[in-house]
DNA sequence: TGGTTGCTCAACCAGATGGTTGAACACATG
DNA sequence: CATGTGTTCAACCATCTGGTTGAGCAACCA
């Protein structure tokens, strides 16, 4: 894939597990495990979903205990949204890009 | 890659050569080689970036003679607006996706 | 100390992706 | 009709992706 910010986020955002993900984390912090339970892969595989959600910079880890708590970071969204308004028919506002 | 179709719109736009594209289609419509023309890769693997364009539902294709010039369809850009609008930090206003 | 829990790393595999070249199709024009 | 232009299709290739299993590391608990 393409090392830029914005094709991360849009790739780390194309597959509908990590999607999910990331709807689960904007409900709150939450481990691997947790995240790993409504799915029916390992939990290696929810492992690497959040490295790409990590390198897009969409989650943080922090270390409590044992536990590595998954931490959603929205703000990389933004990227999106600025270049999507661009090419949008339907504008939110007059005025161009925000 | 996943079937469904924002997820067919995000990997579409996971491509900066794609994202380009879409750019340049803002401006009006082209011909496969006008859109190959700025970039150093044959006119089939413009073709290629086309057609997944194309099954993201992003770009429509008419025929004019032997030409088959290139139309955005920006419509669908606002499937994944509306997805985003769910996580941003900064909300555009408030009362939830619009 | 030794065992258990939570997680990651490494190696592997099947299938997708993005590029290539070569052939073919569609249409306009000499 | 033959040739040239615009585009796509098919086959191939290297690399990436998303999954697996197995091993290992880090921290708690008995």
């Amino acid at each position: 894939m393409a090392a830029d910010a914005l094709s991360r986020v849009f790739e780390a955002l194309a597959d509908p597990t990590r999607r999910d993900m990331v709807a689960r984390l904007a409900v709150g912090d939450a481990t691997v495990n947790e995240l790993a339970q409504p799915y029916d892969v390992t939990v290696q595989a929810v492992s690497k979903h959040l490295k790409v959600l990590q390198e897009a910079g969409m989650v943080s880890r922090t270390r409590q205990a044992q536990r590595r708590p998954v931490h959603l970071e929205a703000e990389v969204l933004d990227l999106m949204t600025k270049w999507i308004e661009r090419y949008r028919t339907a504008p939110p506002e007059q005025g161009g890009p925000r």
